[in-house]
DNA sequence: CCCCTATAGTTAGGGCCCAAACAAGATTAT
DNA sequence: ATAATCTTGTTTGGGCCCTAACTATAGGGG
């Protein structure tokens, strides 16, 4: 996603506002600040799967394939979970594939289609790295509080809600 | 950033639970959230500056080099700013000088040195863009309350200064 | 049966982003 | 003054992620 580590001061940012009259300093501030913090989270979470060798397209991928039955999916279904494209979708699963992670298995009635499986290599990699990323996350969400916690999960949920006021 | 528009329902956490006892569920879930949120909120923010021409990366640039003084800084102190590395920056910069947003001059004490400058017709590009963004910005944030948006940006900081919690 | 359309997956080409290796100028130590 | 070191910026090669164009299979209507 994007950066900024260097959050507007609110000085230059009343330079700007001189320059364009109708900002709303404070929401500005307060979306590059929202910006800024997830994407050191996201940062931290790319380090963490690093560890293990993994990246978030892939770390997901196999999350969602131990959530199956038979831990097996489509392509297609799994771009869609995860909101990427079918074209995305066909690099990550050639990484797993290419580490043994995931197999690609023929459908066996539509012959357009394939079942991507989560092998005991994959099965293997995910009880290493989810035990861990389990623990950090939570080490990380109890520095709040429940009432923190429960605020900031609903305040998110109302921004999500109304992304369209940016169109 | 990230992704998963599928957010793990509680089912499919209580069977990753099952698997892995230590896990605290909340804490995941409230984590998938906000990554969730705010990689939709990034996204948003990607076609507001595609709809004029920019990328994020390209434009936070614009916005820095408009906060100096004489429209000018180095790609070192750029990515530093920006959270991005030189080698990054570099490829930034001739997007952007490419399309005449910005020129690279030579910097007359230190032959290392490169000066950034923002040209006329960054400016421009500039004040084209900027009241859009501010304007879709602010609309967003309104659907918060002030006390909404203080407690939210808050309780953000304190996730920001506790990522070494992830460690 | 054949054509038309829809769906599943891949390929090609581009921008984003990084780490590692590099070139060139500046600084410091001896 | 010269050698070692540091800093600045670039290049190279890789993974991520998209759009557009493509291939192959499936399904429906004539």
């Amino acid at each position: 996603m994007l950066l900024l580590k260097d959050l507007p001061s609110t000085n230059s940012l009343l330079k700007l506002v001189a320059r364009y009259p109708d900002a709303d300093v404070n929401a500005i501030q307060e979306f590059a600040t929202i910006l800024s913090v997830t994407s050191d989270l996201s940062v931290a979470l790319d380090k963490l799967l690093n560890d293990h060798g993994l990246m978030q397209g892939r770390w997901w991928i196999l999350v969602l394939l131990l959530r199956e039955d038979n831990l097996t999916s489509s392509p297609s279904a799994l771009a869609e979970k995860i909101g990427v494209t079918k074209a995305t979708m066909t690099g990550f699963i050639d990484g797993l594939q290419r580490e043994g992670l995931v197999s690609r298995l023929t459908h066996d009635e539509d012959g357009r289609k394939l079942q991507i499986k989560l092998t005991s290599l994959g099965e293997e990699k995910l009880d290493e790295v989810v035990p861990d990323y389990y623990r950090k996350v939570g080490a990380l969400m109890s520095v709040l509080t429940e009432a923190q916690r429960a605020t900031i999960i609903e305040t998110m949920k109302i921004l999500g809600t109304n992304i369209d006021a940016m169109k």
